[in-house]
DNA sequence: AAGAGCTGTTATGTATACAAGTGCATCCTA
DNA sequence: TAGGATGCACTTGTATACATAACAGCTCTT
């Protein structure tokens, strides 16, 4: 598979449409975009449709493309679509997983158990966090690996990829917590993740699926009280026009 | 939204992969393609990235666009892909259904109910048939209405697109079965269909889960032991320069 | 005779010119 | 001054020309 420009304008775009320098609602123009690349329109073009069709970018005719923008709707059902696959992807896993597949998801477990008592504990949290982070994500790929479903990983990568955009702004102010909380709720994705783990282990894939769907909605819900407490779920109902008006 | 040219090609290359007029595996090829639907290379092109995006057409660099060729494998993953969501979808039914949605779904059933009785009953099968299966989508198609997540009906109407690619060129030759074994078969999906109603009636969503994948499981493995009776599987096994080997 | 290399053909990838639609600012009119 | 018409600038949509990679058929060599 050679590269050719169009995936160059892909990589280009799909990058800063992640990254966030490219925000939702962003307007993406074939002429700035082919200049900034050095490529002409036509594989600019191209990339944005495979843009669309991932999810990442919406065009509609004559207007243009822009960075796709979720409304709350859009955003629960994302959800309610990840809740469904991952799940799913638990109770595979329970049956599915070969030995490495488990090893590597017991790994990441304990390597979390590990950071989440260092964190609590309590000196110097900002690198844990970012290892916890890490392997948080290895865990869940982890299973969806075990699952032996390539399609449901890609699309379960996706719907995340997708929802990054609605969670990624919010980033900048989240609410204050008290630490006793943020500890509390780390101990809850904790269990949370050795209740599924021990599931696979055992075999039983009910129980991976309902633990895996209880995890994702907690997940869920976690983050929807964010985005009403951020006062966004208000705001995003505003019209475009409505927006430009305010600004 | 005004219809531009590269709709007009997205709508008519569509047509003619689902309709099976363009076969798995056919190269469709924009020259072509643009002096038979009368616009240029560029639409076609666009086009067909809209189609790359829902899975109807593979596209490789330099070596041109064909209509999507599913092997075994990806058919099962599709297929379980496709389990997970109607799954849900039907948990999601038996919460959410509106009265207008349960009375859909119920007067679906009942016309399976009448047809499925007539046919067994014997005389001039053809015609209901074909309502048979009208009714039968019709049931599907209002559990995922009821499921109120429009995103996940999209995805699952997708899906089942996607799978007839691999099914359609089947048909032809279907293994032929005794009467008794059809009517049967039939008997089997009404009480299916049945059992997943009352359970959505009741707003039981465990059960309406369980009883839609049971019935989803069930379509699949009829359609996966007619794949490797008509000794499909391993023909679709053999690599693309195989497959040109022996043509 | 088999295989490597060459060459012409064909289809794709890309750039660009042109057409056409959209939105905005300006200007005119009541 | 408010409302609407008009024209302009800009962007997208489309056609097309050109560059380049893949492929097929041929020849030449071993």
């Amino acid at each position: 598979m050679k590269k050719v420009n169009s995936d160059v304008a892909y990589d280009y775009i799909r990058k800063k449409i992640i990254s966030g320098e490219y925000a939702p609602g962003n307007p993406l123009m074939t002429e700035s975009l082919s200049s900034e690349i050095k490529v002409s329109r036509t594989p600019v073009r191209e990339a944005l449709y495979k843009l669309k069709g991932e999810g990442l970018v919406s065009i509609s005719p004559r207007l243009g493309a822009s960075v796709k923008k979720m409304d709350v709707k859009e955003f629960r059902e994302t959800c309610e679509l990840r809740l469904a696959l991952e799940g799913h992807a638990a109770g595979l896993a329970a049956v599915n997983h070969s030995q490495a597949d488990l090893r590597e998801i017991r790994f990441a477990l304990e390597a979390m158990r590990e950071l989440t008592e260092r964190i609590i504990a309590g000196k110097d949290e900002t690198n844990f966090i970012d290892d916890l982070v890490r392997e948080d994500v290895r865990f869940h790929v982890g299973i969806m690996t075990a699952a032996n479903n390539d399609l449901m990983k890609r699309e379960i990568l996706r719907l995340n990829m997708v929802n990054r955009l609605m969670i990624g702004p919010l980033n900048i102010r989240q609410p204050a917590k008290t630490k006793a909380e943020t500890d509390e709720n780390r101990r809850r994705v904790l269990a949370s993740h050795e209740e599924i783990y021990e599931a696979i282990a055992r075999g039983d894939a009910g129980a991976a699926r309902e633990a895996m769907e209880q995890h994702i909605q907690d997940i869920v819900e976690k983050t929807l009280h964010l985005i009403s407490g951020s006062g966004r779920s208000e705001t995003r109902q505003l019209s475009e026009e409505e927006l430009a008006y305010s600004g």
